[in-house]
DNA sequence: AGAAACAAACAGACAAGCATGCATGTTTGT
DNA sequence: ACAAACATGCATGCTTGTCTGTTTGTTTCT
């Protein structure tokens, strides 16, 4: 191996790609901390918070309780970073998601399969455990906190965005998008006990007629519907 | 105190009161058994289910684990049948909403409140951790499924009960009343980090209208709403 | 009715397993 | 040569289930 790289010089050799390529000390550091963070949201997903060992974290990401010891200070570190690095992960997604609302090149269905697929799957998982252990755990709730504004932040914008033109109120368009939030939720933890792709579609056919109707029902002037306000004070 | 017992007698002495009273096997059981449930339930809610020890379980029921132990093979069996037993509590309450829906003497406001009730609380915070829990936990999965069944189908019973008059069809009703519950699961998940109960109220009442006016496009003869009809195979 | 035999209810101690954090070495890059 | 990245073993604390011993209630037999 000493003869190898003597051979043939220290970086980015042709032939290095065979060997154990020389890396800088932080690619080295960037990609074992990627693993951890990987591997972390993954066993969160299928083994959940309690069940989800360091020893078996570094396990899965390859890489030795050691190396996982010296990147995050303790377990809850790298559940807290992993969760935050998720989290950013998806707002960059709503991001995405905002430009095509600002374009008006997505109808009220697309957009709200396109929510539902924000929490079905990986990213309510991994925050269902979080939160439920949060619960318990002041540390992970503190760190839980401004993460979560952000995304939840993020999510209304492009809410906002996407009724403005719908002639709806703030006021009206804010209370529907929550209930649309809590909605999705109650629907992804529903999804637990119950595998069942046709109903949770044919809730959405539901939700998509409310949410039309009531838009239309607004604009030709009914009653209002929530008594106050809400400017976004969300978690 | 062998003394005792022979001047009072065996049973029923006026002056037991004042000294240790003697039960039968049946009562000294089915009490222990209460408070290690009640403990279990109690413990399940602000510990969560990994944190709340056997031993602590005990300790909070006043009796030792040997008693525990002897009482429920093991933790699983103890927190599955704590779980039950709240779960079938709950029924008859259900029961007991659906006698006022049959008088019909509850209005739709109303209606949703108790629902609310239900879902906010003791209740959700247990079946969110046994949920959370049957995740990764064959036994207590399986022990949930057909608990958690009998409770939807009452819910389910007493909410077609309530729009029988309404002129609304029986697949309306249904996906109303599936969104109704998702919508409160959401709301409930909410609650872990968001405590404000005006917030919760205004969304209540946004509900209220929806389902409302929904009722009411319904009867003016509107699109259909749900593309199948839903028979209520939920869990 | 009373006492002995039995069974259920309960108490406390024990052992095994396991997860975390730390502390000590070794390799790799600067 | 120095520091960062990584590897490995150890020690502590905690939880669970089991096992043995004691108390309490019930039954049966005379």
């Amino acid at each position: 191996m000493l003869v190898c790289l003597f051979l043939f010089g220290y970086r980015d050799g042709m032939l290095n790609r065979t060997v154990r390529q020389r890396r800088t000390q932080e690619e080295r550091s960037a990609e074992t901390r990627a693993r951890l963070i990987d591997a972390t949201l993954d066993l969160l997903v299928d083994r959940g918070y309690a069940l989800a060992t360091t020893t078996d974290i570094a396990k899965r990401a390859g890489v030795t309780r050691g190396a996982l010891n010296h990147h995050f200070s303790s377990k809850d570190d790298l559940v807290v970073q992993s969760v935050n690095h998720l989290l950013r992960e998806w707002i960059g997604e709503i991001r995405q998601v905002a430009e095509l609302v600002k374009a008006g090149s997505l109808s009220l269905s697309a957009f709200v399969d396109r929510m539902w697929e924000l929490f079905s799957g990986k990213l309510f998982l991994v925050t269902l455990e979080h939160v439920t252990a949060a619960r318990h755990n002041p540390y992970l709730r503190e760190q839980l906190v401004s993460v979560t504004r952000e995304f939840h932040a993020a999510l209304d914008g492009t809410w906002q965005d996407f009724f403005d033109g719908t002639g709806l109120q703030k006021p009206e368009v804010g209370a529907a998008f929550n209930a649309t939030l809590c909605l999705m939720r109650g629907m992804s933890l529903q999804t637990i006990l119950r595998d069942d792709p046709a109903y949770y579609a044919r809730l959405l056919g539901f939700w998509k007629t409310v949410l039309a109707g009531h838009s239309q029902q607004q604009r030709t002037g009914a009653s209002a519907i929530s008594d106050r306000t809400d400017q976004g004070g969300s978690q």
